[in-house]
Parts: structure tokens; C-alpha cells; sequence
DNA sequence: CGTTTAGTTGACCGTGCTCAAGGGGCGTGG
DNA sequence: CCACGCCCCTTGAGCACGGTCAACTAAACG
């Protein structure tokens, strides 16, 4: 936890998503980047950054590394509900509930940034276009969750994970994650099970056939697709929902 | 679409709706009151209120009767990730988004309002209560899309449907659709089967099995249940994410 | 080196899907 | 008034997608 694990940790990733959905004015931007370098910390894999019932105080900017959203059942049934990424905030004017609903794990070591609210709600009030992007990201948000409602209830198995992976990479696009061919990808196969609502065996023969199709190497946490459109055409998928400005 | 049609429809399910996430101040829910009278409409059952693809306007509030949010893939599947019922919004500050992903249609006749952009702007910088409910109400809709992937992905069909009904008493509840043993419930089993990623066919025999349990009654459009606890213990249900205060 | 975690494979089984047909209620038009 | 069509619900039969259980491998780590 030094702040040498800090070094160069860029604080972008959050910008870059916010101008993808909706520009920031050059004032919002360098007020965000000054709130975000404030309060830096760090979280390893495999621990929860918050958990179901706790009351949230603070929100939360991932500035790197992998994490997911989850929610389990009482004996025991774990759904990922959704992936968090660089760049991706948890959430705005979440202090307004009285608990979360759900959990947030890492996947990965992470690096983020903790506002508290009333500078939150001094950003916010001060800059209009911050406001906006904050909404946009917020009812894209809830657009990716209901995409994953139509993944998990109406597509088969070989759709559904590659709607998957496609959705990763147009969501890494925007932070310069994705190189175009590949990026990182430190998913386990039972992160991946609970992602899809799939048993991890069967998933693990789903990633099969994708390999044997030839549309995903998936090798060391790195993804390759070499062809992402043959990918989105076994997907259906339809960047649209993430309402990415082109 | 005469005037006369909106005698009797009162606007107070929005207001409490809101008041159930977060207390709007008097003020606030006068002026709401006022804008929602302006810009009254109606529509007929099995229209589309919107659909995926417009460039959003309009924010439209419910006034009466039901609808759902809904996605088609290419071939026709569909699926239902959210049902509207009187007193929801679609959606705050939805017109900063370029292009809808998804559409809205009506279950029954509806009453709604529209409320323009500037109108609705002008409320909420005017009252900061409204402001923070209207995130409450986004936060709340974002948290029931969740619970969804859930319910599609890691619940049985029997608990699934189950919890579709829970969930649908504890919203109707606030709003005082919900008489302690009944409710209107004028859903198809086609639409039933849509919201919850399963056949028709088998949503029928699932139906009947709870039936069977006693833990539904489900008649000419008419839900009963008689022991709710029972029906939410097979549900796995736990109202906390729908975030009403208590 | 032993232990743990992640990935893989085989065999079997069951939940839920598909296809098909029939019934009941209701509105419409002859 | 009756006939027809349509929508919604229901039932049967057969099947397949994906789950469960179990065992084994390989890599990572202390």
C-alpha cells in the first residue's frame, strides 16, 4: 500500500470513458483529475471492495485492474451481475441508499480513488457537463444490465460468450485497453460461469468450440480475436446499448 | 384520447413511489403534481410506447395501467427486462443518450405524462430533494435490473416465476396496488415466459405448480396469495434491493 | 514437495425446450 | 344469431442443451 504502487497509475481511464459517453468540459475534467489523485488506494485480487448490506459512504473510481459485481443466494449460487472496469465509477450517489444490494470483488490487484459526498456534490454542482456525463454513464449502466438479462435469459450458450467477450472489448476500446487484436483478460472460467449463468464445465466447452471455430485464443489471462466480426455475428451482438458516442 | 378519459387518474403514484425511495419536500411534489397534469396522454394495450432505436425526447412518467421494457434479437427471440407500473419514470435525463436500446410497450390501456426537456431540467435544479429521489429512483431501477440477471441466471423456473411475483407485490405495494391478498395482474404467460427466459410451455406448467403448492391464485387476470411469506421462502426473495425505506 | 487453484474430460442425467394438437373465450362479420 | 378466427391457455410426447458428479492434469505457490 506505499504510494510507490501508485506510480504511474494514470487517473484517464475515467475521463476517457466519461468524453466516450459524453464530452467533459476541459474544467471537469482537470476538477476530476484533481478529486481523483486526492484519495488513492489500493485493494489485491480476490477480496470484496464492498459487500451486500454494507451502507455506502464514499464513491468509488476504478483507475485500474478487473473487478465484478455480484450478488449470491443463500445456498450459496453466485451470479456476476457485471464486470467493473478502469475508468468505471461505483456509483454515483450511491450514499443516497441506505444499503448496497449487492457485492463488488476484485479480480485482479486494484488501483482506485475514493470521493467523498460532499465533494462529490461540489463537482457535480459546479460543472454541467460533468452532471450529464455522470447520468450518461449511470443509464448506460442500467442499458448493460439489461443486456445482460437478454443474454442470460434468450441467448443459447455459444451466444451468450461471445456477447460476453464482444461486450469486454467495445468497453476496453475507450480506455485504450484494446489493441485492436488482444487485451488482457484475468478472467477465471468460473468467474466466467457465474458471468453467463452457465455450470463451469459446460462453460469450459463452450470456450472450446469458440476456440475451435476459430474466433477467441484465450490463453495466460490474454484474449486474441482475430476476426471480431465473424465473433459479433455468433453473438448478435449490437454495440449500441453502450451508447458510446461512435 | 378525449379528457375525459384521464378523470380519476390521479398523479399521486409518482409522487409515492418517490416519497417510498426518498421524501420529496411539498414543494417538490406540488410542482411535480403541476408539471404531470400539463401533458396528459393515453394509449391503447399492445402498443409501443417507444421503441429501440427513437432519439429519446421526452421524459414520460405512468400514470395507470402497465408496460414493459423489452429487447429482440435478430431471430425473433425476446425478452421482457423490466416490467412499468404506474408511478415509474422512463427515464430520467434519457435525452442525453443519442438512441434508445430498448423498447416500451404497453400491457394494458396506460395513462402517462410527457414532460419536455426544459420543464423537466427547470424542476429539478429548482428542488434538491426531487434531484436526489429522481437518482434514488435510477439507483432502484439499476439495483431491479440486477436482481433480474440473478433471477435469470441462477434461479430455477419454479423460484424464478415466484420471485417475478414477489417482486411485483412489493412495487405495487407503495403504490397502493396492492390490497394484502390480491392485485391486478394482466400479464400474458406468453409475457411472463419473456421475463423470465423461459418457454411458454413450460411457464404454463410452472404456473400450475405453484398453484398446486397453494401458493397462487391466478384468474382472469387477478393474482391472490394467501401466504405470501411461503411464496417468497420458495422465491428466495429479499426486498431489500428494491430500496424502499421500510 | 505437498497443497491449492484452474482447467479439462467423460459419463450420465434432468430441467426445460420443441413440436403438435386441442379447448375455451371473445370479438367480428356474414 | 351463428360461424369463424384469433388469442390465450393447456396437455402430451420426445428430445437436447446444459447440469452434476467425478476424476485427472498442470501450473503456481509456499
Amino acid at each position: 500500500m506505499s504510494p510507490a504502487r501508485f506510480d504511474g497509475t494514470p487517473v484517464q481511464p475515467v475521463v476517457r470513458r466519461l468524453n466516450a459517453l459524453r464530452s467533459l468540459s476541459a474544467a471537469a475534467a482537470e476538477a476530476l483529475d484533481r478529486a481523483l489523485r486526492e484519495r488513492m488506494r489500493c485493494a489485491d485480487a480476490g477480496h470484496d471492495l464492498v459487500s451486500e448490506g454494507d451502507r455506502p459512504e464514499r464513491i468509488r473510481v476504478v483507475l485500474s485492474g478487473w473487478l465484478c459485481r455480484y450478488k449470491t443466494l443463500e445456498d450459496g449460487r453466485r451470479q456476476i451481475v457485471n464486470f467493473v472496469l478502469p475508468g468505471d465509477i461505483c456509483d454515483s450517489f450511491v450514499y443516497l441508499l441506505p444499503q448496497l444490494d449487492h457485492s463488488i470483488g476484485t479480480l485482479t490487484p486494484v488501483v482506485y480513488s475514493e470521493i467523498d459526498r460532499t465533494q462529490f456534490e461540489g463537482l457535480v454542482a459546479t460543472d454541467r457537463s460533468l452532471a450529464e456525463a455522470l447520468w450518461c454513464e449511470t443509464l448506460s449502466d442500467i442499458s448493460i444490465q439489461r443486456e445482460w438479462a437478454v443474454n442470460i435469459g434468450r441467448r443459447i450458450a455459444l451466444e451468450r460468450v461471445a456477447h460476453l467477450l464482444c461486450e469486454i472489448v467495445e468497453r476496453l476500446r475507450p480506455i485504450g485497453l484494446w489493441s485492436g487484436k488482444s487485451c488482457p483478460f484475468p478472467v477465471t472460467q468460473m468467474d466466467m460461469a457465474d458471468a453467463t449463468g452457465l455450470s463451469v464445465v459446460h462453460l469450459n466447452r463452450t470456450l472450446q468450440e469458440l476456440r475451435a471455430n476459430g474466433l477467441i485464443v484465450l490463453r495466460d489471462r490474454m484474449l486474441t480475436i482475430n476476426d471480431l466480426d465473424a465473433l459479433q455475428d455468433t453473438a448478435l451482438f449490437n454495440p449500441s446499448y453502450l451508447h458510446y458516442a461512435r
